[in-house]
DNA sequence: GTCTATACAGCGATAGAC
DNA sequence: GTCTATCGCTGTATAGAC
């Protein structure tokens, strides 16, 4: 079927309900999302709150969407990697590398910002916030396991404390990194992170 | 001077402002910055929110006060660290006890919380925060530093690098154990960082 | 699906009595 | 130093026209 005379033919023809989540993403990751209004939103759309509404009824309606995206975006991050890296030390390094991404865009990780507000957040979005997490030491654990039964990762303790702490140590890396507005400093907390955990000599 | 027939006699006479003080810290580690307001201070110390306004003209006057309270505090205990204790492992040891005694009151740290805020704080009190963490680190990289030198501590690249890591990892232990209501959770990660830093074999 | 208009609660903040 | 009363604004949310 042909593009309609007068479509302004987007090279990819976002929904409505896509550019809000995209719009409330980058808030949320920037100011919290006990820090933006539905009149922020619809003013970078130049739409009306009304608008908002019909797409999600309530700000609890849109967190879980929110994170339900987030949580589905970065799990396929996770299989891509799977698909596409075979050894444990390149799989972290490029598990790094997707914070790295997000830390670049001068935004917070969703997931750890909704973890600062956690105790103002809805049911619902308490409970997506700790799926994700727990997914996220579930790969974590699983990688640092193999790598060190392979022999090119060493730690001391179970893989599943040691996922812990380093979705932890990241996580922290860019809350402080944001306040001086400060990529490389997260880049550095990171590398540091790696480097424990790897089996080359010190 | 006696204390007069029908005074409450308290323990320690707490001013007001102190009082309000408490409260709002409280609810500002477990809530957030944005996440409270006069009326919740207010309601918990039965008093109006006009009261709270003659201490704490504005939002802001009550959120410098807070963090300069805070840096305050934890000045003093670094201090008192320094005074008791001469061994450097020993006093990373006492530093990660500091944000356990916080973890245990299901509190954040108060600017680790701040940092997730960042964005939406007013400029003075964004100021106050970058002092706070600069404050940690400098201290912290002194105690890896001379740690290292006396051979208790071990660590790659600068005790700089190294203080802003564990500091973020502290604060990101925190931040994602507070989501599962998990104190032990952060003392693990906690060990972690500490096991890592020591030059003790693995 | 988007709009105008509005309801209603909560917020930070101030005036003025006591 | 605390109160009552109130203001102006912003927040989430809804009703109903188009």
């Amino acid at each position: 079927m042909a593009i309609e005379k007068g479509d302004p033919a987007p090279a990819s023809p976002t929904s409505a309900a896509q550019r809000i989540l995209d719009v409330a993403e980058q808030l949320a990751q920037t100011r919290g999302f006990n820090g933006f209004s539905y009149a922020d939103v619809a003013q970078k759309l130049q739409l009306t709150k009304a608008s908002l509404h019909y797409h999600f009824p309530s700000k609890g309606d849109l967190g879980r969407a929110l994170i339900e995206r987030y949580h589905l975006v970065f799990g396929a991050a996770l299989d891509d990697i799977d698909r596409q890296v075979p050894a444990a030390d390149e799989k972290l390094r490029r598990y790094v590398g997707l914070y790295d991404s997000v830390m670049s865009k001068n935004r917070m990780c969703l997931c750890g910002m909704l973890a600062a507000e956690y105790a103002t957040l809805p049911g619902a979005m308490q409970d997506q916030l700790r799926r994700f997490f727990d997914a996220n030491e579930l790969w974590l654990a699983a990688v640092l396991e193999r790598g060190r039964l392979a022999g090119v990762l060493a730690f001391r303790g179970s893989a599943t404390e040691r996922a812990q702490s380093v979705l932890g140590a990241l996580e922290g890396a860019m809350l402080v990194a944001r306040a001086y507005g400060d990529a490389p400093r997260f880049r550095s907390a990171a590398k540091q992170v790696l480097a424990d955990l790897s089996a080359e000599p010190g």
